[in-house]
DNA sequence: ATGAAAGCGCTAACAC
DNA sequence: GTGTTAGCGCTTTCAT
């Protein structure tokens, strides 16, 4: 295995060239305030002469610190990995980090090899803090990471009752905004495609179609509901099938995904049904398929940046010395209206 | 910022508790010979019961090597992120690195502060070797690293003459090998729409269509080669517009990518030509556009996995003790029929 | 303002 | 086989 290249000048020679002490070497390369400056700029002329590169491992054991977070990604179906919405979220979160020393590492965590080779990583001592995207319910990660006393924020969140900080979008208000708009536009006999109930997401958009219904004085109709098993558009093409067949009379559906809304609204032209005019289709997030669909639909979008953001401004609030109790977060979406309901 | 936690327990506690020395301890974690089982066992004991890891940037600096490399994307436009190339290139890499005790790190490095912040990362010695992704032509980060001597490798180069060592597939050989099979499929009049060429990807491409031609006794004209802006499916398509405009009576296209190809495919049915029948399409790289297409194109498969296993190999072989010279490697394509042309 | 010195926790070379 | 010891290169008191 590789090492730092053999003949790379230490802060020792560095010290002993511009003709001072190790300390304020240290000093002058951390940017400490107290060196004279006639001093630093002739530490910082050996630095320069001398090529000199702190060696990493050597500040990290002495300074207790790696100036490191890892974003973990744990999508067992790592094909997603490549879904505008975690590209948008390592942008965001590399965006939040641009203006510090910290370096930003994308790990992927799918197998249990690979669960426990991160954790020995971070417990380590390699990474000040992990940033989780996609966990499962079932994922142990995150209470691993939490046992073992890192800094930890996660993105979303595995259940009503959750253990770590986390960030995550107004699923529920999200759901019922759209709904609502949907009724104020008019339409009465609303479907919902839901995601697979055993994520807490879906429960959560589920929630909040049947909060909108409710609020309305709509009275709910378990036929109306249908839940898909996964957020694909093969899922949500199935789902609206059986929609149809159910409720021909059916005048606008809330998908869960905007993916399982593409799928829908295929199927709702395959049955010969306009849309929007016929039959209003609203999904949720805001990524490409949308983009790509005729017409464009309307959506619930996420404030990926803002998640980002957040997620970065909590983890560094856990770094700080004076650790703070566990928090949530939970970031309002925007209806983003592309054909009139 | 945060560290690993106070109250760790050492390498020196749990010798103490072990009843051993602490090379003993040492010899246990890194799993070396000769210790009796006996020990070893009682060693295994203590470390479960204080629950010991190991500090990493202790092992660093004292082993002079971090068990850890880094894969990283230089693409400008972050958004070819997602790009299911990538995406399986990432996943390749993973594979090839599970049955080690290296921990791959993926990091994005876009901006002049992020390529700096990265080199100091590196050269620090927090990763033993660097993988390089999607290096453009003038990106200088390449030539940082091997000055640094670090060990890398290329995936792709930027030119003929790449100054690291690089995998690259054989753009040229299967380019030549898609216009030869329609030449063969009795095609005569082929188009190409070539991508970008400053990039040297693109000028191989257009190179093994005009090997073909030139194999198969064909004059090339240079009104049948159109150059895109970019590899996307608009560019294609205003490129097949601008072909069939110059050449009603073409009877395939060869393009760049696959993307492209989508693009073309597009421009020839809204002309209303049929595809395959009255022109033949085939596109290079192997993704999703092409699987989302009907009919499917016929592609030019790049074998990614391939790529990545062989990244892997000759980092590793950089990075062990005899430094090698560097070395390129260019990997078969292959052609996936999917319409018979 | 700056030098000296004491670690940080581990590996590896060397003794026994 | 196993204990001992000398660093690895830095940060951080503590003197001065």
């Amino acid at each position: 295995m590789g090492r730092q290249r053999p003949g790379t000048p230490t802060l020792e020679e560095v010290a002993a060239r511009a003709g001072v002490g190790r300390g304020t070497v240290s000093r002058v390369i951390n940017n400490a305030a107290g060196v004279r400056d006639s001093t630093r700029r002739a530490v910082q002329r050996a630095i320069a002469e001398l090529g000199y590169v702190p060696n990493l491992a050597a500040r990290s054991l002495a300074g207790h610190r790696a100036d490191a977070v890892a974003l973990v990604m744990t999508e067992p179906d790592w094909r997603l990995f490549g879904e505008p919405f975690f590209t948008e979220i390592v942008h965001a979160v590399g965006d939040a980090l641009t203006d510090t020393p910290v370096q930003l590492l994308l790990t992927l965590v799918l197998t249990d090899t690979e669960r426990q080779r991160f954790v020995e990583y971070a417990r380590g001592g390699r990474v000040d803090g992990v940033l989780l995207m996609s966990v499962h319910a079932e994922d142990p990660l995150p209470d691993m990471l939490a046992k073992a006393g890192l800094p930890t924020v996660m993105l979303g969140r595995r259940s009503g009752e959750e253990s770590v900080t986390y960030v995550d979008a107004d699923n529920a208000g999200g759901a019922r905004g759209a709904v609502t708009y949907l009724l104020e536009a008019g339409r009465s006999t609303i479907g919902a495609i839901s995601g697979p109930l055993d994520m807490y997401v879906a429960q959560c958009r589920l929630r909040g179609y049947h909060d909108a219904l409710e609020s309305a004085g709509v009275a709910a109709r378990s036929s109306l509901v249908v839940e898909g098993t996964d957020f694909t558009e093969e899922s949500g093409h199935r789902a609206m099938t059986e929609l149809l067949d159910r409720h021909p009379d059916l005048d606008a559906v809330f998908a869960a995904s905007d993916t399982m809304a593409a799928g829908a609204l295929h199927a709702l032209r395959a049955a010969g049904r306009r849309v929007p005019q016929d039959v209003a289709v609203i999904g949720f997030d805001d990524f490409h398929p949308a983009r790509r669909t005729d017409p464009p639909l309307t959506t619930v979008r996420q404030p990926l940046e803002e998640i980002g953001r957040t997620m970065v401004r909590l983890l560094q609030e856990e770094m700080e010395d004076t650790p703070v109790a566990w928090r949530q977060v939970i970031l309002r979406t925007e209806l983003v209206i592309r054909d009139s309901a």
